[in-house]
DNA sequence: AGGAAACTGATAATGATTATCAATAATAGT
DNA sequence: ACTATTATTGATAATCATTATCAGTTTCCT
């Protein structure tokens, strides 16, 4: 949590009651993927005024920042989730019945990536989702 | 171009000029990445009077019987491409800078799919993207 | 040719996100 | 602590991509 006001100022943003909300927000749902509609009404349970133009503003810059990853899931919007520094490469797996989002680690794109580059790119980030019906919505059909 | 008319034919779909013409887009266009907007545009030219919805809805009609690929760029709207029936895994690389799209084809992720199937996943789909700046756009500055 | 059903274009509606702007609050320097 | 500077806020309007509506048209089967 300092870490991350450190990281607010050396960008200049100032920390906010509404910024602190929102981060709590985040933090209260680590792992999940939150779309900004859903921080909204959280946030609102600690500051009920706050603004939908705040949550998409602060949403953004802490994204900028790299304290928040910013994915579209296909669905047409953005969720956002808390980035983890431990977690190196970690991707996706939706399920298209209940929606729910699983992470999964594995460095297996090294090798994939290392290719990439000898053609001459210079690889900035990578994503990778699976769609696929999970263990419990295979079960109730 | 006549097996695509079959499977229009099989979901009960007419061929109508407005499809015709945007499927022939589709063909001129192989290998590219066309928003709809881009799609309404290019359609124009072979057929004037052809209604943005019209687009919209053929586009996904043909995604639905996977004619085309239907993707999100994590640029807020779908691209369209047209399937390549030979084609096994492929994957996108996107440059930031000037917004270029390279396809890759690789069998990585066979081995990923293998292990998330033996947890209980019914895998249907996967999206796996690179966003690399180009050779061409690294050389510039 | 005739008729059921699918399709079309124009337009309005939607939903997510962004821009605007006057009022407010956070920080740095005193 | 006080103040000036500047970032930030909430409300609202605007935008952008996409979808729904609907009356008129076209396709295609017989």
């Amino acid at each position: 949590m300092n870490s991350i006001k450190e990281k607010l100022k050396d960008s200049n943003y100032r920390i906010t009651g509404q910024r602190a909300a929102i981060l709590e927000v985040m933090m209260d749902n680590q792992g999940k993927h939150l779309s900004a509609e859903e921080v909204l009404y959280k946030a609102r349970e600690k500051m009920p005024n706050i603004g939908m133009a705040t949550v998409y503003r602060t949403l953004d810059k802490l994204a900028s920042i790299e304290v928040l990853y910013k994915t579209m899931f296909d669905e047409g919007r953005y969720r956002y989730e808390l980035c983890d520094e431990g977690m190196h490469q970690h991707h996706h797996i939706i399920c298209p019945s209940c929606g729910n989002i699983t992470e999964m680690e594995d460095d297996l794109l090294n090798s994939l990536e290392q290719k990439i580059e000898s053609k001459g790119y210079e690889i900035i980030d990578h994503d990778l989702k699976f769609y696929a019906y999970c263990p419990e919505c295979r079960n109730k059909e």
